[in-house]
Order: C-alpha cells, then sequence, then structure tokens
DNA sequence: TACTTCGGCGCC
DNA sequence: AAAGGGCGCCGAAGTA
C-alpha cells in the first residue's frame, strides 16, 4: 500500500513553516562579539589552571608515567586506563562497544579529587569548543543565523544546526551564564521567550483521552508531579519540597511517559536522595524516612532478577504497577491499541495529519505522535506570528528562534506589552480553535530579559 | 587529508 | 514481553 506522508492541512503547515522559518534564519540573533572574544580567551586560561592542578595529583602523575607527552586528558580511553587499570578503581560498567564507562555519571561514583577537576574541565572545555567556538564561527557582521530544519526528525519536530540553536545551555548555572551572555537584543529592544507549559502531555490527552489526566490537565488545584513525589517517596502532601517533586517529575513521571520502567526510576531516586541531598518539609532526611518506612535499601536492580521485599527497587515497582494500572490505565490501553494497530498496518498517523512509516519500536511507535504534534502546535503559532500577525499588527519585533515548544523574539521594548497580548492569543486561543482536538487548555509562560540585557537575564513574568 | 564510529554531553 | 522518545556537535581514534 502506498501511503502519502501528510495531508493538505501538513502539507500547508510546513510549506509556510518552511518560509516562516526562512525568515527567522535570516533575521538572526544579535550577538555580543567583544563578549565572546573575551570570555573565550578567560576560559582558555581557567582551563589552563585546572589542567595544571591536574598535572599535579596523583592520578595526572599516574597519567604522565603511563602517556607522557601524550597525555590528553580529553582521552575516554586514556582514562579508563588510568583510573580502572593502573590504578584499581572499580569500574562502573560497560559501554555498548565493551569499553569502561568514563561519563560523569560513572566518575562521581569513584570519590577521587582528580575527578572533580576533570568535571569542572569537561564543562568549561563545552562552553568553550562547542558554544563560544560555534558562535564564533557562524557570526557574521554582529548576527548569527542558525538554520532550523523541517526535513530531518523522524517525527516531523524541527531540528536545528550551525548552530544548534535548541540545546543551548541552561541547566547547569556557570554554563548558562557563560554562553547566554552572548545573546542580546537589538538597540532599544528586549528578549523575550513564550513556552508551553508541559505541552506533549497536554498533546498526549488528544490521544489517550485518560479521565484521570484529564483532571490533571484542568483542575488547577491538582498536581501530578507532586502526587507522584508522594507516591515515591511515601511522603504526605505538606512534607513535599520543591527539589522532592523536581524529583517526581524528571525521575518518575516523564522517565515513564517515555517509556522507561521501574528499574531505571528506582536508581535515579535513590541516587537522588545523596545527590540532591534530599530533606522533607519537616527537615528530616529521606534516607532516615524511607527506612522508617520499612526501606532499608536501593535493592540490586539487575534485569532479569525479582525486586526484593524491602527494598526502594521493589517499592518503585510497586508504584509502577499503581501508576499505569490504577492511576491511568485508560492511557495505558491506547498505548497497547495504538502500537497494535501501528502493527497491522506499518505506519501511524499524527493528530496534525503526518504519517510516519517505517520500523518502529515500540516505545518509538507511541512516542512520535505525541512529539511531532506537540512541535506542530508551535510551529502554527510561529506562522502566525512571522507571517501575520507581527506586520497586520505594526510590531516592531522579530522572532529569532524556536526550541521545539517556545519561541524566542527580539521585542522593541514600546511593543513589549501589544507582542506578548498578540502571541498569547494565538498560542493560547487561536490554535485550539484551529485544531478543535486540542482537548485540554493550553497555558503559555513568558520569560523577559531587561532591555539591552543579555539571554542569560531573562526572567519569568506574569501576564 | 577525508571520512566513519564512538563516547560524551548540551537541549526539549 | 520489553525495558528511555527526539536531535547536533565536539574530540579521539581508526580507516581509506
Amino acid at each position: 500500500m502506498k501511503v502519502i506522508p501528510y495531508s493538505k492541512e501538513a502539507y500547508d503547515l510546513f510549506h509556510e513553516g518552511m518560509i516562516a522559518l526562512a525568515k527567522v534564519e535570516q533575521a538572526g540573533m544579535r550577538i555580543n562579539v567583544e563578549y565572546v572574544d573575551r570570555t573565550f580567551k578567560r576560559i582558555s586560561r581557567r582551563m589552563q589552571r585546572i589542567e595544571q592542578k591536574m598535572k599535579n595529583s596523583d592520578v595526572g602523575k599516574a597519567w604522565d608515567k603511563q602517556y607522557g607527552f601524550k597525555t590528553n586528558y580529553n582521552s575516554p580511553d586514556q582514562l579508563a586506563t588510568i583510573l580502572f587499570d593502573v590504578m584499581g578503581y572499580e569500574s562502573q560498567g560497560e559501554t555498548d562497544s565493551g569499553r569502561h564507562k568514563t561519563d560523569k555519571n560513572a566518575l562521581v561514583k569513584l570519590d577521587c579529587p582528580f575527578i572533580d577537576l576533570l568535571i569542572e574541565l569537561r564543562k568549561l572545555d563545552k562552553a568553550k569548543g562547542t558554544y563560544l567556538t560555534g558562535i564564533k564561527r557562524e557570526t557574521v557582521d554582529g548576527f548569527l543565523h542558525p538554520f532550523f530544519n523541517l526535513h530531518i526528525a523522524k517525527t516531523f519536530r524541527s531540528s536545528s544546526d550551525k548552530i544548534n540553536f535548541q540545546n543551548i545551555p541552561v541547566r547547569d548555572p556557570a554554563i548558562k551564564e557563560i554562553v547566554r551572555k552572548a545573546f542580546i537584543p537589538r538597540e532599544g529592544r528586549q528578549l523575550v521567550e513564550l513556552d508551553f507549559s508541559s505541552l506533549e502531555v497536554s498533546i498526549s490527552q488528544a490521544y489517550h483521552q485518560d479521565p484521570t489526566m484529564f483532571k490533571y490537565l484542568t483542575d488547577p488545584k491538582s498536581d501530578m508531579h507532586r502526587d507522584m513525589a508522594m507516591e515515591c517517596f511515601l511522603l504526605p502532601e505538606e512534607e513535599i519540597t520543591p527539589k522532592i517533586r523536581y524529583c517526581g517529575k524528571n525521575m518518575f513521571i516523564f522517565p515513564q511517559f517515555y517509556g522507561d520502567w521501574y528499574m531505571n526510576n528506582a536508581k535515579h531516586l535513590w541516587d537522588a536522595i545523596d545527590d540532591m541531598n534530599l530533606k522533607t518539609a519537616s527537615g528530616k532526611s529521606l534516607q532516615a524516612h524511607l527506612k522508617e518506612k520499612g526501606i532499608k535499601s536501593r535493592g540490586a536492580c539487575i534485569p532479569g532478577e525479582d525486586a526484593l521485599p524491602r527494598t526502594f527497587e521493589r517499592h518503585i515497582q510497586e508504584v509502577e504497577q499503581d501508576f499505569w494500572n490504577e492511576r491511568f490505565p485508560i492511557y495505558k490501553q491506547w498505548k497497547e491499541d495504538w502500537y497494535k494497530k501501528y502493527r497491522e498496518r506499518g505506519w501511524l498517523k499524527m493528530k496534525t495529519g503526518f504519517i510516519c512509516q517505517g520500523y518502529f519500536k515500540r516505545n518509538e511507535a507511541i512516542n512520535y505522535p505525541v512529539q511531532g504534534a506537540a512541535f506542530h502546535c508551535l510551529l502554527w503559532s510561529l506562522n502566525q506570528m512571522v507571517l501575520r500577525e507581527i506586520e497586520t499588527r505594526g510590531l516592531t519585533a522579530t522572532i529569532v528562534g524556536q526550541i521545539h515548544d517556545s519561541i524566542v523574539a527580539d521585542v522593541d521594548c514600546d511593543h513589549l506589552d501589544a507582542f506578548l497580548i498578540t502571541i498569547k492569543e494565538i498560542m493560547e486561543v487561536k490554535l485550539r480553535e484551529t485544531w478543535d482536538w486540542i482537548n485540554v487548555p493550553l497555558s503559555v509562560d513568558a520569560e523577559v530579559a531587561p532591555p539591552g540585557k543579555s539571554w542569560y537575564e531573562k526572567k519569568e513574568i506574569e501576564f
């Protein structure tokens, strides 16, 4: 059977999207070139000082003895040889090709002072090698013009390259500052970022129609991440802190939605208790709290082996069971039905009219329609702004980028309020008028940097 | 010199 | 029964 990969509506969305994104690319983002040059040199000096310290440590001396002038702290092979063969540290697992793992997660478990320096060095190297170098290379006359592609991702999402505008550091405060200070607004303007809150979860609702999820997405008093944090750590609502909620969200709920399983959840949540120094709202350590609840150890977490009673692993396994069988059974049923239908037909169709055909694993077939359609909500909104509303309303504003569920703009300070009202109306109201299959409210958060200030200075605002 | 694969890491 | 979805870029190391 021949499958045409899109409907007319989907074709139109991408046709307009190509034009709108080309305009975004052409406009570009203003760069503080002097800052980038200055910071590049400063980071280089900092890296040299760190390397000097590394040289003087015991690991550094062993490294020099083994490799001499060939010493390269950036080589995973050399690092593994020194740590696990020469120094005798315990290997923390293997890569796909059977080498010792030397990523951050494996290294922090070794308890070795050299490692802290190495991790700091890697971070600075990332900032310098990938971001500052990339910005310098691609900036022309003070403007950076990243590409936004619509022909790459299997899910009909976008991608971005030269430079990748969609992976600028934001979580690590130090790297965030180094890189994002390079991005500045045009004269008399300020930078604005608008993102759909929990867009993929909201779009998943249109597929599975789970009533419990519907309540979470429509009742402002309900809070799915808080609830699952309570389950994972056996805590009452009043003991949930922002950090604990963060863990429920990013180490249980989101991984579960992407198809992960309890064993990984248990490992990550258990590590977080120590790494993030988790305490209940009334100040008790979670370690002690779980012990009181009868959970004294993590559990072996070995695939194929049953989780032992009274381990954290067993507990999270039960939380997972409850999550899908009791809390979201309709969602679970949809996943099974959807995958079965894909297996029968060999293709799947998104709410936005795009068709994915080919061999997909279970998790892929389930995730693609949500990921793609969610991005299409953003692209539709961007098209309205770039191709229609900005000009129609006479706004002095330029869309300069897009990050899957958010839009970045460079807006005249005097037009900020009008811009925000316009784009909020499009993203929250007009989008749903156009696509009535979206059956839950969509809400937009705004972050704004002060006039003339860099992208690093963006702060969430009420509007 | 040019290319590929791998490990690692940045984002949603 | 299976067991984390989607991207791009860097340097290291090996191959052509």
